[in-house]
RNA sequence: UCCGAAGUAGCUCAGUGGUAGAGCAAUCGGCUGUUAACCGAUUGGUCGUAGGUUCGAGUCCUACCUUCGGAGCCA
């Protein structure tokens, strides 16, 4: 007898097979009993008749608690009813594990609680789902850059400065010295670009900042490509022909999971390249246009004025060339212009905020020494970042893609808490 | 850090100065197609903590703790 997947059970339909599966919820009646199974691949629907299988096992199927594991034996039969099309006739269960007394009832649960239950709460099938939308958003990604000629390049976590000098860090000994967690690969990926051309990283960040917001993660993961001759423009198309593919692959490959999530998919479907893109002075201008007298030029956009803006349109949107001022020190300043800087931020629909942030970078020698003395940083901790700017410097841009705020969006979730298997938010470590 | 809201059964909540309640979960029973199944019964309480007002406090007052939502900051 095959043992598989609850996938694969459509590919099965007439044979006998063995599930190795947990007990997600049952209902029962003197006669039938409904088994709600999962294996992690996926949800069926076990049905045990009594006078099929006899007395006994019929009171085992009966008397089994929530999440309690198994191997089940059946036939797999076709059933229009089932979200897939098939579910499985019971012929043979053995109890491997009995649970007792599951937290996570099928009712509702408040977010301290689930939060708490965390470790348990994945199994459940939205946060099923939404872990499989993350998955298949990963995938993309590597898809995509590796059909484009990145090389996957891993910069460090642990550093010994800052990239950008204006967020909190955390803070570790490294020995003697003083480490922090990194909080963007970016220094480390142009560095990269200047070996391998079209670089690009997937890892985690970490950023002591007291946000508590449904939009911040403490520990999040970003994708950040670096691309070596690659200007200003040329970024910004890099970055709608990802963030299309992405969005088509989840839409792809992830009908059930979209469905269960209940997700508006005719919004996705109209995420296609290119996307709009709005500079910072016509944004200012649309702002006070639509009533915002709380922002002036020079000043950077709070939430609200972001879904503003993005609420004017059906795509992300790109709002471009941000004042100097309230940009990092290493962006490329504006050929035409002092005053702003070759940056764009990708506003994403629906309210989700801020998925990219990107530019291109400065390759000149004494404008990023300046830059570095303007902002107050140290030239002896980024000496080996100056010295790119005297081997051989190139015109190179890249960005930074937020995962989670990503999943968010995509699958649809109310809070980014939800995007990533083990939130670590303020005043949240556990579990 | 600031603004706002909330803490009552394992969970979600009602209870608006006078005997501590419901639904779900758990346990027992019933039901032949359920799908947050349904029906009946049983079990289950330091009302966040400390102090105060009152004949009497889950309810009113004060302080603190915790959580949630938002702001700032950012992806």
């Amino acid at each position: 007898m095959k043992k598989i997947m609850i996938k694969d059970m459509p590919n099965h339909i007439g044979e006998t097979i063995k599930l190795g599966a947990w007990l997600a919820n049952k209902r029962s009646s003197g006669k039938l009993a409904f088994l709600q199974l999962r294996d992690g691949s996926g949800f069926a629907q076990g049905v045990v008749v009594k006078e099929e299988v006899g007395e006994e096992l019929f009171a085992v199927a009966k008397g089994m608690t929530q999440e309690t594991s198994m191997y089940i034996i059946g036939e797999v039969k076709a059933d229009e009813r089932s979200s897939f099309g098939a579910e499985l006739n019971v012929t043979g269960i053995e109890v491997i594990h009995a649970a007792t007394d599951f937290p996570i009832t099928p009712k509702e649960h408040g977010t301290e609680f689930l939060m708490d239950n965390r470790h348990l709460w994945l199994r459940s099938r939205k946060q099923h789902a939404i872990m499989k939308v993350r998955n298949e958003i990963i995938r993309a990604t590597y898809e995509f850059f590796n059909d484009n000629g990145f090389t996957k390049m891993d910069p460090p976590i642990l550093t010994g400065s800052s990239p950008e000098g204006t967020s909190e860090l955390f803070h570790t000994k490294y020995f003697d010295e003083d480490a922090f967690l990194s909080q963007s690969g970016q220094l480390y990926m142009e560095a990269s670009a200047m070996a391998l051309g079209k670089v690009f990283s997937f890892g985690p960040t970490f950023r002591a900042e007291k946000s508590k917001t449904r939009r911040h993660l403490i520990e999040f993961w970003m994708i950040e490509p670096e691309m070596a001759f690659v200007e200003f423009e040329e970024n910004l198309e890099v970055q709608e022909q990802y963030v299309t593919h992405i969005v088509q692959s989840v839409l792809k490959n992830c009908k059930l999971e979209l469905e269960r999530l209940g997700r508006d998919t005719s919004k996705l479907e109209n995420i296609q390249a290119p996307f709009p893109r709005i500079s910072y002075d016509d944004a200012i201008k649309f702002l006070h246009e639509q009533g915002f007298d709380d922002i002036q030029w020079g000043d950077d956009f709070g939430a609200p004025h972001e879904t503003a803006i993005a609420n004017a349109y059906d795509k992300p949107v790109f709002i471009t060339c941000y004042p100097t001022g309230i940009k990092p020190f290493y962006m490329q300043p504006h050929p035409e212009r002092d005053d702003v800087v070759l940056c764009a931020d990708l506003i994403a629909p629906e309210g989700y905020g801020e998925i990219i942030g990107g530019s291109e970078r400065i390759h000149d020698y004494d404008l990023l020494k300046a830059r570095l003395e303007e902002h107050g940083l140290s030239e002896d901790a980024y000496a080996w970042y100056l010295e790119l700017r005297k081997q051989g410097s190139v015109p190179h841009s890249g960005f930074g893609l937020g995962l989670e705020r990503t999943v968010a969006w995509i699958s649809g979730s109310e809070h980014i808490r939800e995007s990533i298997p083990f939130p670590r938010l303020l005043n949240r470590l556990y579990p």
